[in-house]
DNA sequence: CTGAAAGCGCTTACAG
DNA sequence: CTGAAAGCGCTTACAG
């Protein structure tokens, strides 16, 4: 039987009352006392019992985190950085994977809330469309922060990176190495970064008179290595020209590589291509991925500072207003599109 | 405020013992009654508090798991295994990261204990030679399983693969296909998978009466790229005559192999190479990496399913005699050993 | 079939 | 400085 508070009143012949505001350094308590009290609950090896804790305080330091999927280089180094930030204000984090279902995910929410967690952070699956399951978070006024795949229009704070810039600033580059004809594949069509990732690709061939043609752009459903290969096959059985390609996401770009290696044609020589990710893989392969860098170990802590933000003020009543934080990216330009190899 | 037993009580007019006999379906209370109470708590969108029903049960039906590395392709693999099944038997994992120390680990289960969670599943540091800490758990009465990582000496349940026998075929398979000086990459020398795979690799040399040559055994002291390209410079600085190595772990394999590619060594024709653990990156440089794989998926699988059996045995007061699970892992052949490139 | 009562182990407003 | 008491929201043994 685990020892209380109770046991270690009995041991010295005072009160519940006491032990408890001698552990917990109420200044009303006798310096001799709290002393006293104190070596005999490390003696005794005392731990509250978080059970009654939780259920007097209302809270219990402990957080739920929803993911589209857990083996997945970005996202495990977002929960890397949440986990690392949470275990340093006393919080725990609860991990669930919707695996891109909108069912799931809904169902993982409600479970959360059942737990009455502290708080909710999420990365939506790309399924969902439909939003009622999030404002269902905030209606019973749980703390709620999305990070990386978001809803515009659910109102809580959010972290994010500039999309559509890096996608920009990746298209660019392409065009500044010389690419005429620059193919994008993107991801599915619901989720926002899919889509602003899309835009910026676009408005960048058009800020730099380069024609726009919509049978360029290739959907990657799963954003799957396999995805790559068949996107390649297709866009070369479409299109003669192609001299560059903006990839949504690595392992894409992964599976494209391997099939232009395939086929003999010159990576970046014949078709310069940028992923989007930096995933560790990318440095490996043959030739080396130029790609975006998105910083997920950071995302991670930034959502979770935000969260605890949040959690504090509504303790206290006092909503924050929402607030979306913008992380950098950057450029890290490899072989894919350098001719030096 | 959350809808309480006793909002429904009042609302009905009945007692709040009826009440939560009711929802629990308990065989004597009338028909009726469950009707009407099951229909006022969904109109009323009650939500049992957990933090009660956790006090009273004294479970909370969340368990913990501590992981040396979560942005790591097998571990991210086992997570899912775990959260996967334990979601299936209505469990929640909380998980936490000890980053390879044993001084994070031992303060990790302190906070599960302190959390009072119903059962833990750890992997070890590689630091960890001290299980004190692992036996608290023990003497508290908390199932406890160990899965990859783990340490022989404690008394508990564990899932494994067969780190010696995997490392017998890897070996062999050098062997057949010709190769006559073998080194070795290992890991730290602590944990013992890492011994096992060591002497897997020594008793298979002698069992072909081939020498067994100590310096031919590298250190990859954090299992990274890194180690593997230093380890492949020193190596060749050491010795002319390697035409085969077997590397504790994908991530030092396809650092050696970078670094081989950049030297203009051949892999396979003048060095070939075996791997483990199949990371998803092995399939995807250049030369595709032979390895041996790992079930991530399934040994995370299989230890939660350990843990829940375990669980409801101690509920029961009725231990379980601990059981070691072994799963199986088989060769693939890919590039860095077969000469038909 | 229904319900009063005890109790899980804490915290804290209040009295002395 | 100390402690009796109420209460967080459940569950369940027991009485009727």
């Amino acid at each position: 039987m685990p020892v209380t508070l109770k046991d270690i009143a009995e041991k010295l012949n005072i009160s519940i009352t006491t032990v408890s505001k001698a552990l917990k350094d109420y200044p009303d308590v006798s310096k001799k006392t709290k002393r006293l009290v104190k070596e005999t609950a490390s003696l005794l090896n005392y731990k509250p019992n978080s059970f009654a804790v939780n259920l007097r305080t209302k809270e219990s330091k402990t957080i739920g985190l929803i993911i589209p999927e857990i083996v997945h280089h970005f996202f495990s180094s977002v929960i890397n950085g949440i986990i690392n930030q949470a275990e340093k204000k006393g919080y725990l984090v609860i991990i669930l994977q919707s695996n891109e279902s909108y069912e799931l995910e809904k169902k993982q929410i409600d479970l959360l809330l059942a737990k009455r967690v502290d708080g909710i952070l999420i990365s939506l699956a790309n399924e969902s469309t439909d939003y009622s399951h999030l404002n269902e978070i905030l209606n019973q006024n749980v703390p709620l922060v999305m990070f990386d795949k978001i809803a515009k229009l659910v109102n809580c704070s959010k972290v994010i990176i500039n999309d559509r810039q890096a996608a920009a600033i990746a298209t660019q580059h392409l065009i500044d190495i010389g690419c005429k004809h620059i193919a994008h594949f993107r991801g599915p069509l619901l989720p926002q970064n899919s889509i602003d990732r899309f835009l910026g690709y676009k408005k960048t061939l058009l800020d730099n008179n380069l024609k726009y043609d919509s049978s360029l752009v290739y959907i990657s459903d799963d954003m799957s290595f396999e995805n790559g290969k068949t996107n390649i096959s297709k866009m070369l059985s479409e299109h003669e020209h192609v001299d560059g390609i903006f990839i949504n996401t690595d392992l894409v770009a992964v599976g494209a590589i391997a099939e232009l290696n395939n086929r003999g044609i010159k990576v970046p020589e014949d078709i310069a291509i940028v992923g989007f990710s930096n995933w560790f893989m990318s440095s490996v392969i043959s030739p080396k991925l130029t790609t975006i860098n998105q910083p997920g170990f950071d995302m991670g802590k930034q959502s979770f500072k935000l969260l605890y933000k949040e959690i504090k003020a509504s303790k206290k009543n006092n909503p924050l207003v929402p607030k979306t934080v913008v992380l950098d990216t950057d450029l890290i330009i490899r072989e894919t599109t350098s001719s030096t190899r």
